[in-house]
DNA sequence: TCTTATTGTCTCAGTTTGTGACAATAGTAG
DNA sequence: CTACTATTGTCACAAACTGAGACAATAAGA
């Protein structure tokens, strides 16, 4: 691993999201030796902007470039500073704390961001401290490590609330869809269930969707059209 | 001033509402024989919370103990880091960036939060590098350093989409007031003009305010009744 | 050709919102 | 004491929006 300089004290998380078998999903790390689970996350280089070094470290878990990111909560409470956790991580990569790794060991403030990606277009890969990169649904999370389980918990409440303010949606499915695709997207994110009608008539109306060809799916039934977002 | 020991790279800045002769005003810092104005601010001591510090910064800055207060945006770009403002600041102050200050003058994250006060509650005091901490219309601000005139935006565009959601408008008054004088919070908000009839009937149906008396003016016409929130 | 599952669209009722009307004040001016 | 004015609380009506179901139009298999 080479060694690259970062700022001390600031980290960032990311929750990944993304849309397969009809669950919401986001990626977690378990990390080598431990049977620790975490969300993705790292730090700012000393030049760096900080939304450059989440999008460097979402490009490095996804291989993705345009994603869809949102940053929705710092989380500074110092009950979030417990070495240990660290301190484990980093043994069990043989790794000794010593000059060149101490700064891994202090209090940090994490900036959390959450991201829509396309599930099909991702083979997540884990880094160097991590034997595996993979989706979860998020009813069905592992023992995440701190606070990262109140971090999954913000982030889906945000996307809950921003989801009809700013029709991000789509940005979890492939570029065309079918008006069923998109509504399970929405009842995934709501937990709820969705009128058919009521979901098909006000996506239309907001003016949003382009209609391509029909797409044939083998069923027997009336095939329904393609969209995409504008 | 004593010294007390802060996280490096870390700061915050508070938007600090208040409404008065009708326009929403925010607090202003101006330093020292410098002309430089900005945003209230500060750092997070070392087995702090994030948001105790914000509130200690606020309580100093105002003397109000309950504030509602929100955090909006964490900013982060590398452009913001720009010694020589920080320089000029401690040095008309007459302190030499030596050891125990050097930390200030490297690059920092700025946690950004907006607060909602009662005007009519506050003095506003400067602290020991400024020489006064004013009441600032939204639209009259003087030019202000670094990336606060972009802080200020974004928290006036957060309020606004939280308006409605969250109903805290009324933090901005005092306890009880007419519904014409939440209408002009509104108003001023939002910087348009709403319906009467509609605003009042959506209020009520809100089902948030208790009506108490009326409230006589002096004036010649039918007197309003008082609110104030459940 | 008949059957089945699903889709796109329409209808109708119920609810919410935009807009103006109007009577009920609380003072002031005569 | 009576007119007059400005503002308030409430109502009325139309327009827009939403919930809920109805129904014809498929696409494929039997």
């Amino acid at each position: 691993m080479p060694q690259t300089a970062y700022l001390p004290h600031i980290a960032y998380d990311s929750v990944i999201f993304g849309f397969s078998e009809g669950d919401l999903k986001i990626l977690i790390m378990e990390y080598h030796n431990t049977g620790l689970f975490a969300l993705p996350g790292g730090f700012v280089q000393l030049q760096e902007n900080l939304n450059d070094a989440v999008l460097r470290g979402l490009n490095e878990r996804t291989g993705l470039t345009d994603i869809y990111l949102e940053q929705f909560y710092t989380f500074g409470d110092f009950s979030r500073f417990d070495p240990e956790v660290m301190r484990t991580l980093l043994e069990a990569n043989g790794i000794i704390p010593d000059e060149e790794y101490r700064w891994m060991l202090d209090r940090f403030i994490s900036v959390a961001y959450y991201a829509l990606i396309n599930y099909e277009d991702v083979t997540p890969k884990p880094d160097a401290l991590s034997d595996s990169c993979e989706w979860y649904p998020v009813n069905e999370l592992p023992q995440l490590i701190l606070d990262h389980q109140h971090i999954v918990e913000k982030a889906i409440q945000t996307l809950r609330d921003n989801l009809d303010r700013k029709l991000v949606g789509g940005n979890l499915l492939p570029r065309k869809f079918t008006m069923n695709e998109l509504q399970n997207v929405y009842e995934a994110i709501l937990g709820t269930k969705l009128r058919r009608t009521t979901f098909q008539r006000k996506m239309l109306a907001a003016d949003v969707l382009t209609r391509h060809e029909k797409h044939f799916s083998g069923k027997a039934h009336m095939a329904p059209y393609l969209y995409s977002f504008k």
